[in-house]
DNA sequence: AAGTGTCA
DNA sequence: GGGC
């Protein structure tokens, strides 16, 4: 018996290259090696530590957050917001690794966004069982910049509902350096990642890591 | 509601 | 349910 998880359309979906999902959204498999972007977020997690934001409703989130940049995203009572210092320390965000930036504006001109100079890099670690409901990136200023986003570590489904939250959504399967880039068209779109399933095998505490490089300002 | 829990 |  065959348990299918994804389309067909991802059945060749360890084969590195660019796949066009939709109008500005661009998926780029294997597109990074991962181990050296571990290191440096190991030292950004050591100056500006994972913390589980709470939203403007109450709710606690399951990914644990931290920032490079900057401006780093923030949520709290009062709402969504960019902000030049950590809450918790009130000490500016760690710089953003020359490496970083120029990782995602390669990946952004990749995808047919020249020109991209990200001022945030939002870290995001999903242990098993944190999911990231669906939403859209707007608190940034100008919404004509592309978002990158980098896939680390465990592999989970990316789920792109575009132009409304109403499903059903497109599922990406993002394995680990893989990009997904959307601008133009796609910038303003709805997603949200499925809880993340621990593979058979693997470490208890195994997580996923993501990058999100943001022009916020 | 970038929340979780529950029901149909 | 909790940070400002």
């Amino acid at each position: 018996m065959t348990v299918t998880t994804v389309p067909d359309l991802f059945d060749d979906a360890r084969e590195p290259g660019l796949v066009a999902l939709a109008p500005g959204l661009a998926w780029l498999r294997r597109h990074v090696a991962t181990a050296p972007l571990v290191a440096a977020i190991e030292q950004i997690a050591a100056a500006a530590p994972w913390r589980h934001l709470t939203t403007p409703f109450g709710g606690r989130m399951s990914v644990a957050m931290t920032n490079a940049g900057a401006v780093g995203w923030h949520s709290d009572a009062r709402g969504y917001r960019y902000v030049e210092h950590d809450p918790l320390s009130g000490r500016p965000w760690p710089a953003m690794p020359a490496a970083f930036a120029a990782l995602a504006a390669e990946a952004a001109a990749r995808a047919g966004f020249p020109g991209f100079e990200p001022d945030c890099c939002l870290v995001n670690r999903y242990a098993a069982g944190a999911q990231m409901g669906v939403h859209r990136d707007y608190d940034e200023r100008d919404l004509g910049q592309p978002i990158v986003s980098v896939s680390i570590g465990l592999p989970a489904v990316f789920l792109w509902y575009g132009e409304t939250r109403r499903g059903p959504p497109l599922r990406v399967p993002v394995a680990d350096g893989d990009v997904v880039v959307f601008g133009g068209p796609a910038r303003p779109g709805y997603h949200g990642v499925r809880r993340l399933a621990l593979p058979a095998g693997a470490a208890p505490d195994a997580c996923r890591l993501n990058l999100t490089f943001r022009r916020a300002r």
